[in-house]
DNA sequence: CAGAAAAAGTAAATCGATTTATTCATGTGA
DNA sequence: TCACATGAATAAATCGATTTACTTTTTCTG
């Protein structure tokens, strides 16, 4: 019951010999080469059908130097983000006609050197590697060792040896900022739950640079830990107590989703407003954070744009060879929600919180 | 410099030359087989170390019958469930020196049909199929046809064709109809985003099955529904605004994640409270339901688990053939948090709200 | 120590496709 | 009509391993 019905598939000479020509014109056929008679296309088509023939992609792709895969490490594939990412890759690979390879890293790069590594004994066409860390990390190292064509995506800077597809992590940041401040926040939170991503780096260097500008300058403390979440919480109720009606933070910017989950399961637990005694925008957009009390203000990624440029980037490169190297840097969008108001302490002069998406470039 | 560096990899032919001994004598090394002389495996070893020689797994499965890959086919990649699902089941198949390839059918029974045809063309040795529908749906139906070997996982019922590894959906629904009446509720709202789900049935089933065994028995509603998600919204408000202050329900049971988010979103815009005018309990739980307001209430499945024995249960018959199909049903753990409340119209009787886990069974 | 049995090793076939080099018609121009 | 280009088809080589069938070497046994 769990053995094939008719024994053995049938095989490309099987097709061929049923069609009455060569294993070569019935391979012809198959990959649409235009030099084969009409007739003998037909024929070929028709035995197909009435063998139930099926090509074996890992045969065909053994003779070949690429094969029609492309592999796709990201560091994990339980966040929304990375899902979705691996779900979209999935289905623009599947219009270009090549097959993907998914695997986690598990935020370990080690794993991802290793993965990359296995992505190449694959003989991959190509491979979308979403780092651990950063461009410079383990994994985009055994890329470069190993000469394969690849483009780094989401924790990344630009500027290296490969091609990158990045949220524009700097501006969205720096949009944050101003839109706090607009709203009369003049101190601000940053809180990240890892220093090694890039894209964190990034968030950080957004933010703070703008938040130069503002005359007088804001106030901008930061929070960020490579401690396991749980560990995290002491230090943010720390603050958040001591924030508690004195003169500080009047708003938390959280720079992944994980960060957001945990300021505001903190503030929930402090008993702390939101947004009147504290006011929280995070980076990186979930479905859960429209029904949160409050709905958190977010700034959302263009994950599927991410992922088609990723894959047309690569193509390009498996399929001719461009001279530069391209960095990709899409913009992300600023989601206003419950949890972005103005302070209560002081006088507001900002845009009234509202529901609504506004691009911001 | 995106072209290997130095022109081709070593074969295993290369290495053999340079052990000076045969191909075959280096297959075996490299699969371990015992019949080698010490001093050969030695001299094979270093020559795979200077050559820096990888083998190609593609290449090395196209001689066998059954390849070293296992295909995965789950409805969707961007849930916490099934992405915790898929990187479980990565772990657990490279624990036994597997590849897998993750596909999503995007919760399209077609291309689930048509991820299953792939599947058999990679000459998997096996399959892990969390349907979109249930055993019956068009993947199992192509693995049955195709003669596959394979594990259904998740929306499936026991007692099929195939083996299957289910969260006992059944029973912990059931727990929970009598959790609820034993905090009190005599009237409980049943919803679920979709009714093509053999889980969701089920979990209806579990629940009204126990909920007849009260006395007098409880009162179910159920509100279940194919409608896009924000579809949905209009039914859901519509029966909750009839519920507020009236004789219905005071409990709602949300039978999936999405149906979860939903119906909390909806309770919050009405300003409903939870759990004092209507308690909220959800199958499936997700990392953001300790966060929410109030925190939810929820059905955890053993996600990991399931993967492991989806994993070990495909190999037993991948490496043998088991005479009969087992049918592993997973005991659900449920958590309370503070959605799950006494009615605050009735008078009470159960436990108190309290934040602990408990298994059920 | 001869001879048989067991162990170790290898040349060659094989897996299922693609690609190359070659053959075989057919058409064209001088 | 011959030489030559062109188009279509194919036999055979190839990709990189595994597996088979056979040979050689080693180890026992009487």
């Amino acid at each position: 019951m769990a053995n094939g019905p008719s024994s053995s598939r049938a095989t490309i000479h099987d097709v061929a010999a049923r069609a009455g020509v060569s294993a070569a014109t019935v391979s012809k056929v198959l990959r649409g080469v235009e030099s084969v008679k009409p007739d003998n296309v037909e024929r070929v088509r028709q035995a197909v059908a009435d063998l139930n023939y099926r090509l074996d992609p890992l045969a065909a792709g053994l003779r070949q130097e690429r094969r029609r895969i492309i592999g796709a490490v990201v560091p994990d594939l339980e966040s929304e983000f990375f899902g979705a990412f691996a779900t979209a890759l999935e289905q623009a690979a599947e219009d270009a006609g090549y097959n993907v390879i998914i695997a986690s890293s598990r935020e370990s790069e080690e794993r991802e050197a290793d993965l990359v590594a296995r992505m190449d004994d694959w003989r991959v066409a190509g491979t979308v590697l979403a780092p651990v860390r950063s461009e410079r990390g383990a994994g985009a190292e055994t890329l470069a060792g190993l000469g394969m064509t690849a483009v780094l995506v989401d924790r990344v800077s630009a500027g290296g040896a490969f091609d990158t597809v990045t949220a524009d992590n700097f501006e969205a940041s720096a949009h944050v900022a101003e839109r706090l401040w607009a709203a009369g926040h003049r101190h601000v939170l940053l809180h990240g739950a890892t220093t090694i991503s890039k894209s964190v780096r990034t968030r950080v260097e957004g933010f703070t640079d703008r938040a130069r500008t503002f005359e007088p300058a804001m106030i901008v403390d930061t929070l960020l830990s490579d401690d396991a979440l749980d560990e995290q919480r002491p230090a943010i109720r720390a603050y958040l107590e001591k924030a508690r009606g004195a003169r500080t933070a009047t708003a938390v910017f959280s720079l992944s989703q994980h960060s957001t989950l945990l300021v505001l399961s903190e503030m929930r637990r402090l008993g702390i407003a939101c947004p009147q005694d504290m006011a929280l925008v995070g980076f990186d957009d979930a479905e859960w954070m429209q029904t949160t009390w409050p709905s958190v203000s977010a700034v959302a990624q263009p994950v599927r744009t991410m992922a088609r440029k990723a894959v047309s980037a690569l193509l390009a490169r498996v399929e001719g060879t461009p001279e530069f190297t391209a960095q990709h840097l899409e913009p992300c969008t600023f989601i206003i929600r419950e949890s972005f108001g103005e302070p209560a302490r002081q006088g507001a002069q900002g845009d009234p919180p509202a529901r609504r998406r506004r691009p911001h470039t």
